[in-house]
DNA sequence: TCTGTGGATTTGTGATCACATTTGTCCATG
DNA sequence: CATGGACAAATGTGATCACAAATCCACAGA
């Protein structure tokens, strides 16, 4: 009938279980929360402006994508991963990321292209300036706006769970090692797409993955 | 007015809210819910014995991994996969298996491939007495029989919310095609788990995967 | 027979509370 | 200086309630 929203004149269309979860998805996606940060109900409530019970939601889920681990008393914190849990996470992305790459070439058109080489020049541009979130935040939508090309949202939407899982472990990566220098496999990725070439992209995609992690083993 | 909180102090038993996801959980994985089934907050509350409230956080993980679907206005029910959605997911099985599979393969010994065997008899008493979840209940654990020996948590956890998503619409399958002989793939599993073949058990597991659920396409 | 319209019922959402347990702090004791 | 125990604060859990929106259903009108 009547598409209008009109809700309570509180809040906005999107329940408020659902702005925290969106908030603290970017926030840990995003690397603004080290490994081993600790959460608590009443604290993500008031800084979010909601009771307990929307982010008591909120954290549930995002324990249920494996963005946060859940101690045996109930208390929620970002994941501390052991290296074999890193290497079994790089192996996934792997698996999934040259895939999607080589669904994506078929659909991939100059526009794209320019899109990705922009995004890929911000994502240098926060290597310069030393910012981690920055960083991470670029180099995902350098990969994403390619992804989104697949039209395959399901293998995506798994995808982005591994990258909420990586989160705080590539923020700690980042700052241990101050990288210098933009990631030289983002160029072998837009010149297999200008050639069209699935080969090499499927193959600079699993370099680019497996050798950003490389780095944490040890 | 429920004055007898009765939480049983000191008791070492599991939250509701976790009761209450493990069994929904099972439910789905095993196909005992058609897709398309809608689920209520306090229908799921009565049917464990609870409030409403551990029923919401059960049903949000749930949604969380994918084994739920959720409306516009917040309702719950089971998926009704597109033909796109089921390639996308068994494209996902078809990558993640036989790399499981490889990584037990070192350690598989004996006795783990005698027990696939007889879960594998099992599955094939299921498919003659015309039992659906017996079916698929035998199938999955036969899979996950071998994916334990590879020690990669993350990687099996990951595919266990695939096979979850696919729960009810394997059910859906089943009934639709009444099969009445078992897969032959399992024994080209069980042989090249003998032989000690990796490039043999990849190529039998993908195959196995992808036609088992390519019946569904249509 | 079909349609839509009104009200009654069902349902998800979010806040609040009681309670058991965990965690933190401080001080006495060895 | 280290250790442990008692007390206080913090925290997750689950039940309950009010409320708005969605859904359902009978019934009147075309």
């Amino acid at each position: 009938m009547n598409e209008a929203q009109t809700r309570q004149a509180t809040l906005a269309n999107p329940p408020a279980h659902d702005r925290v979860y969106r908030g603290m998805r970017l926030q840990i996606m995003h690397g603004e929360l080290l490994p081993g940060q600790a959460l608590t109900l009443r604290g993500i409530g008031k800084q979010f402006g909601v009771s307990m019970t929307p982010a008591r939601e909120a954290l549930r889920r995002l324990t249920a994508e494996g963005a946060l681990t859940l101690s045996a008393s109930g208390r929620v914190a970002t994941p501390e991963l052991s290296n074999d849990r890193i290497e079994e996470l790089a192996q996934i992305r792997a698996l999934l990321e040259p895939e999607l790459a080589s669904r994506a070439l078929r659909r991939a058109h100059l526009a794209l292209i320019d899109r990705m080489e922009s995004i890929n020049e911000a994502n240098a541009r926060a290597i310069r300036l030393q910012n981690p979130v920055e960083y991470i935040r670029t180099n995902l939508e350098f990969h994403r706006t390619l992804y989104l090309r697949a039209q395959s949202p399901a293998i995506l939407g798994l995808l982005e769970t591994v990258w909420l899982q990586l989160g705080p472990t590539m923020r700690a990566l980042y700052t241990r090692l101050r990288r210098t220098t933009a990631p030289p496999h983002h160029r072998l990725i837009l010149e297999a797409l200008r050639a069209g070439d699935d080969a090499a992209l499927r193959l600079a995609l699993r370099t680019d993955v497996t050798q950003g992690l490389r780095h944490l083993q040890g």
